[in-house]
DNA sequence: AACCCGGGGGT
DNA sequence: ACCCCAGGGTT
């Protein structure tokens, strides 16, 4: 094992001073306040990916909405999605639901305290139910997330590529042979505070940390050439064409929106309407404006909705660690003018002249999404990606 | 073990 | 522009 060149000695040390550093130094933080095992297995959830500044304000408004497990299982969904929107990684949020409902089922509303079961809650992987299990039940498992590689791989000089499988197997055990005895849940935390605090990935704090004196990675300076860490693909580049159409009549003062499928990307939130602008980068990203809202003209119409082009409104981007979204947003004016749907229907028919249309937007038959017409004040109920709060709120900023 | 999925904020 | 954040799931 990589680490058998780590003395003894070494590893006490490190467990201990670490420990005692923790003592004294570990935040504040809400969850931390209780030793809730529903609190401890929200906050892991909230935090993967995610930094603990922004988890705070998420985690407090959370547990006052949904102050149980039987609270959240109960809630409807729509209520858990808009408590996460902005967090990202929306999933979470409706796997964190449906574990709650297992919980609820098959274990009587408590958090499991064993590795099978704890393992077996949807959203629940390696790392969070080592911090489940160790946290709120003090059961020495580890718990290996970034922060623990980092810290891990300088203390003991792992040159291993932390992107590869077997290396965060490595960490795991490692990770599992420092753990004082009975202290699991603080060691782990320890760790990790250690990596979020002083261990940082870039420019760490050698010179306050508690375990300088017996880094390795330290002694050699390669501190900050460590953890080894491939490079991610890069995200493809998407361009799309988005509608924001006003309402008329009826709908006046309102704006299309539709709620996105069940599954994929962003399942069951709610955006703009829009579609692919091309197969090919630079032909319909390039798509002078004319075009491009006529093209969106002809979706829209196919899915039973009259808009008249009124012009560019302005650019917007989204990223995801797989996909670049480059977005052009188009203002539209719901038509029910007998003008506007001629032009409107004018529009359609050259659009699927053109033979454009079936593959890149939903044909009335197939296009089977839900829509609404919202005031600004409707978005209060609603989970909209960030991307979309700041297209809307521009839009009706400036109106 | 390799690969894919997936939002946002800090610097 | 790049990094990376208290990862999970599927194949």
């Amino acid at each position: 094992m990589q680490d058998s060149k780590a003395s003894k000695e070494s590893k006490q040390y490190f467990s201990r001073e670490l420990l005692s550093w923790y003592e004294q130094a570990k935040r504040d933080l809400p969850w931390r306040r209780h030793r809730n095992p529903y609190y401890i297995w929200v906050s892991e959830i909230m935090l993967q990916q995610t930094r603990v500044d922004t988890v705070i304000p998420y985690f407090q408004r959370f547990i006052e909405r949904f102050p149980t497990i039987q609270a959240l299982a109960e809630a409807p969904e729509e209520d858990v999605l808009k408590s996460w929107e902005g967090l990202g990684y929306y999933s979470r949020a409706r796997n964190l639901q449906a574990a709650a409902q297992q919980v609820m089922e098959r274990h009587g509303g408590i958090v499991p305290d064993n590795k099978k079961d704890v393992s077996a809650l949807k959203g629940v992987g390696p790392y969070t139910s080592g911090a489940i299990l160790s946290i709120a039940y003090n059961q020495p498992e580890p718990a290996v997330d970034g922060n623990v590689m980092r810290v891990l791989s300088r203390y003991f000089l792992i040159e291993e590529d932390i992107m590869k499988t077997g290396t965060r197997t490595l960490m795991e055990e490692l990770a599992t042979s420092l753990i004082p005895p009975g202290r699991a849940g603080d060691f782990n935390q320890a760790l990790m505070e250690l990596g979020a605090l002083i261990c940082t990935p870039k420019s760490p704090q050698c010179l306050i940390c508690p375990v300088m004196v017996h880094c390795s990675g330290r002694l050699e300076g390669a501190e900050e050439r460590l953890p080894v860490k491939s490079k991610a693909k890069p995200p493809r580049p998407e361009y799309r064409l988005v509608a924001l159409v006003e309402g008329d009549g009826a709908q006046a003062g309102r704006v299309l929106v539709r709620r996105r499928p069940d599954t994929g990307l962003l399942a069951r939130m709610w955006e703009l309407p829009h579609i692919p602008a091309a197969a090919e980068p630079g032909e319909g990203a390039g798509l002078p404006d004319g075009p491009a809202m006529d093209r969106l003209a002809a979706a829209l119409g196919g899915a039973g909705v009259m808009a008249a082009p009124v012009g560019a409104l302005m650019e917007a981007e989204h990223t995801f660690s797989h996909i670049h979204w480059n977005m052009r947003v188009f203002r539209f004016h719901q038509a029910d003018g007998l003008g506007e749907l001629a032009a409107v229907a004018e529009s359609a028919a050259a659009y699927e002249a053109n033979g454009a249309g079936g593959a890149v937007s939903p044909s009335a038959s197939d296009d089977s999404a839900e829509y609404r017409w919202i005031t600004q004040d409707d978005m209060g109920e609603l989970a909209f990606p960030n991307v979309f709060i700041r297209i809307l709120n521009r839009y009706f900023s400036s109106i």
